[in-house]
DNA sequence: AATGAATGAGACTTCATTCAT
DNA sequence: GATGAATGAAGTCTCATTCAT
């Protein structure tokens, strides 16, 4: 990941990888067909941690307050794995992921979608197609960690709670 | 552009290019001196017709239509051009774009700065950094962008409406 | 090197050594670098097959009879393979052999400079620098082997006598 | 001449030259239908060069000295001009120079064959083919020329004697 | 006559992939 | 199963030459 987001992936030969790995270059192909596969497996490794790190904690308290626990989350989790966030923001638009691919990514909001769904009922959250306002979160998600990602550590904190008050009046009925 | 979104950077060759520009590979390396800066120099070259694009418009209204018509503006533009706008996202966390190039980009938005500026001096926007709404927004625009060149034009127009809603909601006091 | 120096080196492309070599260009660089330093490694191979050539002899006789002897071992060797001299003769001023190059080639004329200085002190050679005497030398020899190779086979041995006549009469005091 | 020389032919372009001659590409092609035709124009013009200079002097003295003297012309002439050494020596073996210039270049030394000649009717000089003779001579010149431009220019004086000593006793009887 | 922008053949070099070990 | 040397297709870039100005 490392490698093919600092040079780009073209600019990464499988000879690099497999060295950064401490593994040679014909073990990766008993693995992965190919070069494409191999990034493609990598994207959907990285989606399922994220999953896992998001739906880690359920808590039990206020919509509002969950939703943001999840909305944090997903900042935390790239925040602590920028290579990861670096790899998933390149390959976001790249044509070496395979709409297969992306459409598995997907398949894993499901506990999201349920939360902004059941929010929508009780009237706190906005009446808007569930599409929309995920691509909503996703655009503001991104683009703060991308910022964040850029400043120095110390001085991330105090963005916070501005991007999350944000965010809920956006989305807040 | 076309090309270049495509098939991904390294899968054009330059001799496709050529092809595509009607003309020698020799006449576009007589001009930029490697594929980088060609690529460089095309996304300076739509950063630039976004400003001319976006600034075109001086309305007399409240600020926060103004406001909401520079966010069409942009929308307006990337819709209109979406080879510009798939461009511009691959190109954005490519390690092909310089930091030299992004800076370049980043210097035209005084306009749009001074209006958010303006709108938090009248307690209309957020007092919040600049940067912080800045880059917010262009998460936002970004996501939806992408998200309406994935669905049909006669379906877009209904999104509109939400988003800029969302949007302001956002960065309202 | 045969391809090298019948069509020069920039006529000469990689592919056409490879084929050459029975090998694929791929392999080639897996070995050397650059082109470059192919050519460069030829002749430190070259240097070194001379000189191995060269001090295998090692007869008891007069001072001056040695002296021939390596000189005639000298000319015997470019006779021989007149590939590697035709090489030598046109790297020898290339811009493409490096100085390191050169000077890694020069540090094996031990013997024949000792060689020399016996005499020196025995009185039978002129009491000049080394070097003058060296280079003298080498130019003599490579002038008489150019000149060699371009005549045929059968003509070539009357000459050798006078050749040695007029360098021995040229260093002897 | 000197492009050529301290870069190579190939790494020298047809634009480079032009800039340097103060002209245009498309000058020098109004001139020399290819680059080979102008390298070999260069070098039949430095030859004719060469034999204005050596031939200005025809002193009235003895034999060897009108010999030796042609000799430290043909250096001098070297050292004058270190740019066309280095020319003609890179140029001497180079496929680029074709048989006809080569040839051309040649017919130019009738005054001092005559000499060398004369010097064997007069029983001064070793009675051997002219060829041996010349081969032998251009040897040791090109050697020694090659070794002065290599050091400092004040310590050149000291070498030579030696080496006219050295070439003398060569070719005398 | 002088020019130099345009051109594409062809050079060097890389690297995904294979396969004998 | 692991390995990495071998391979050549394909990429970037150069530059001799042309020709409209």
């Amino acid at each position: 990941m490392k490698l093919l987001t600092e040079k780009g992936i073209q600019a990464t030969p499988m000879s690099a990888i497999a060295k950064a790995a401490g593994t040679g270059m014909g073990t990766i192909y008993n693995y992965f067909p190919t070069k494409e596969e191999l990034i493609n497996a990598i994207y959907l490794y990285i989606k399922n941690l994220e999953v896992q790190f998001i739906t880690r904690k359920t808590n039990e308290s206020s919509l509002k307050i969950k939703f943001l626990d999840y909305y944090k989350a997903f900042i935390d989790f790239n925040l602590q794995y920028p290579d990861c966030f670096a790899f998933m923001d390149q390959m976001q638009n790249s044509p070496v992921i395979s709409c297969h691919t992306k459409e598995k990514g997907k398949a894993e909001f499901l506990q999201i979608i349920e939360l902004i769904q059941k929010g929508q009922d009780e009237g706190i959250i906005k009446k808007m197609s569930i599409e929309a306002i995920l691509q909503f979160l996703a655009g503001t998600m991104t683009a703060y960690v991308r910022w964040m990602l850029g400043i120095k550590e110390n001085e991330r904190k105090k963005y916070l709670d501005h991007q999350l008050r944000m965010v809920w009046d956006a989305i807040k009925e």
